[in-house]
DNA sequence: AGCTGATTTGTTATATTATTACATATTTTT
DNA sequence: AAAAATATGTAATAATATAACAAATCAGCT
């Protein structure tokens, strides 16, 4: 990712290749359970989003796809997309980004301490919005600016 | 705005000329408050966010700038910065697009609900997360996925 | 009014992010 | 093995956004 700043950051958050190894057959295992398919660009895909110990731009995803050589975009879309329904991953939509999900309660609401710093991202349980502050204050977190969006349908689309 | 549905959307908010010309000089007023300058580029800017009345694309302002022809990017973008800088905006990151403020309260957290059907958005009181179900469920809204971002600095980044 | 520095805008080009469309291949089911 | 569903390959292009630098405009000063 790219930081908002100049100096150096040594905090990284890099994942053991034993940790990877599990959590890539956790979610084997999920994708087994839920009748879906774990091929090879899907685990692929989070496989690189594990590595990267952070938010990961789809285009470092496709770059660093193949040993030699970019992937095609659609490729890793498509497998962005698959691992967002499973709730292997979610989407930053303030950094066009993505994460891996830290919790192991898949298909949960996504809520995230931003570092606009160095980068990082830190999963938060979804407390109350008042709390959030709270929440970050706790760990250490400054926070400057909160986005909350909510999708779904108006009343009227309903109906309709 | 385009739409995750197929049927007429009769509901659309339109703002009054009236309406429009107040908006216009309240954000006049703000910004001559601020010691910044509502130029000619930044009022037909926003202008066209009051217009759309909900959120809309950055490209459609540039479509629809000058009555023959479209605007350069860089004119509409470098208004967008500095409208949402001032609280006049926001910047909607699921949707890539931009929606008029609605409160008087400029400089305060963005909340948003936002229907995938017809496309519009309605600014929410930012209460607790846990209450914005219920929030939405008074206004009739059925929340489908809640996105929370917050920026900021952590820890170690503020050390640094 | 004219000078000066800061701010804003114009302009061209290009970078970044994401999807469409259609052909092919693979897997699952029958 | 055939049919149906699912997933992938491939080329092209759409949609979103910024960089870089020149020119114009504005605010404050003399």
């Amino acid at each position: 990712m790219s930081t908002a700043c100049d100096h150096a950051h040594d905090h990284d958050h890099v994942l053991s290749d034993a940790a990877k190894a599990m959590r890539l057959d956790e979610a084997q295992a999920l994708c087994v359970e839920a009748g879906e398919r774990m091929t090879t660009s899907r685990l692929r895909t989070y496989e690189l989003i594990l590595e990267a110990g952070g938010p990961i731009k789809a285009y470092d995803v496709i770059d660093r796809f193949h040993p030699d050589g970019a992937a095609k975009p659609p490729t890793v879309y498509r497998a962005l997309s698959f691992l967002e329904q499973m709730g292997l991953i979610h989407r930053i939509e303030s950094l066009n980004a993505f994460v891996a999900c830290d919790t192991r309660d898949h298909a949960h609401t996504a809520a995230f301490l931003l570092c606009d710093c160095c980068g990082s991202s830190e999963e938060i349980a979804i407390p109350s919005v008042p709390e959030i502050e709270a929440t970050a204050a706790r760990t250490g977190f400054q926070v400057q600016h909160v986005t909350l969006e909510a999708h779904g349908l108006c009343q009227a689309c309903q109906a309709a």
